[in-house]
DNA sequence: ATATTAAAATACCAAGTGGTATCTTTATAC
DNA sequence: GTATAAAGATACCACTTGGTATTTTAATAT
């Protein structure tokens, strides 16, 4: 019956869900025992305080994103079906989401980047690993030969993310795939013209 | 010494500075009191309750945008310098922000997609807005045999746009320009590239 | 079966929230 | 100079917030 694993676990889970579509600082703890189930005597047993929850739902939510991402990263063979990974991971976003409420870089970047330092810090953290692990893709390719030797990669990762994550803000806005699908689109033509053999 | 109008035009301003800083729900009333140095009784008198002020905050600072915005680009005399506008516009966001926070824009989708109705229907209009404005200034340089005739207006539109602001978001997370000025240098050569006459 | 101990529920608390009713101040019209 | 009416300050209100202390519940070891 008592599952004190499991029920950590339910509470970041939800929570998180919570953190990521309401926002942080506007998702009450009352807010969090109406979703579990449970009541606070269960979150303080678990977490030091509410801050604490954020945090650990947050990298919470970031490892499952950068968990999908990577595996499927490692998974793919070449070059191409890698960048690919990375498209339709945010094409999947609108359709299948993993976590209700959008991307939880750009929520926790938007919501703490003036006002919360400690949640600020791991948006940040976020953002590093989401650079180099496509950093990492795009010099392997360069290094094999596979993209064109002169290419930006530097530029080429932040106009990637960029892209994404502001086409993310508008799909999300305007509740249609219209701007993710167009702009995934662009940058999967982009890709193709850094090729050393243009198809 | 009394002076109302002004008075309206200091809350209006400096909630507006805090929504878009610290966001609409995170901010309080009493935020604005110390900040402004008037009263709720003030604040009552002008606003009919926090979701007005929200609302009217938002709008000022959208009005705000695009009155620079469209001066600006009916000002400048062809297509290239038109286009200008909306990228030094972005660029001098970090170095002279005509409002503090970043933009009302992103700050508002985000907060608002999924919880706040009214304020989200307001961010939709400024997106639509903005998506036309750039729209506008494309689509006559078409007509102008300025940029190909091949060109896909609509998707460079949500290209520039996503680029733009998924940029803002990055660069106010890591305090610094990179992000901006590398996109912005990036959509500098697209433009050119769609020019009918390269350069 | 019972004692032990961790997990979770309950009952509080002070502080802060948006909002209202009332009072005081100040400009203006006469 | 005084009445009038608007502007703004003050004093409240009920409710919610995050947090804590205490109690009850349930699993486990003996």
């Amino acid at each position: 019956m008592r599952n004190p694993e499991q029920t950590k676990a339910t509470i970041l889970r939800e929570s998180a869900n919570l953190f990521n579509t309401q926002g942080y600082k506007a998702t009450s703890l009352s807010d969090i025992t109406t979703a579990t189930g449970f009541t606070k005597g269960a979150i303080y047993k678990h977490f030091n305080n509410k801050e604490d929850l954020e945090q650990q739902a947050l990298r919470s939510l970031g490892r499952k994103m950068f968990d999908i991402l990577s595996t499927e990263i490692k998974e793919a063979r070449d070059y191409e079906s890698k960048m690919e990974v990375f498209f339709t991971f945010f094409k999947n976003y609108l359709v299948d989401p993993p976590y209700a409420g959008g991307c939880p870089l750009l929520n926790s970047a938007v919501e703490s980047d003036d006002a919360n330092p400690v949640l600020r810090q791991q948006s940040f953290g976020m953002l590093v690993t989401f650079k180099s692990t496509l950093r990492r893709v795009m010099e392997n390719a360069k290094k094999q030969h596979i993209i064109k030797p002169n290419t930006d990669v530097d530029q080429l990762v932040h106009v990637y993310i960029a892209t994404l994550e502001g086409a993310m803000m508008m799909s999300k806005l305007e509740r249609n795939n219209d701007a993710i699908t167009t702009c995934i689109d662009f940058l999967r033509n982009l890709n193709l013209s850094i090729l050393v053999t243009e198809k």
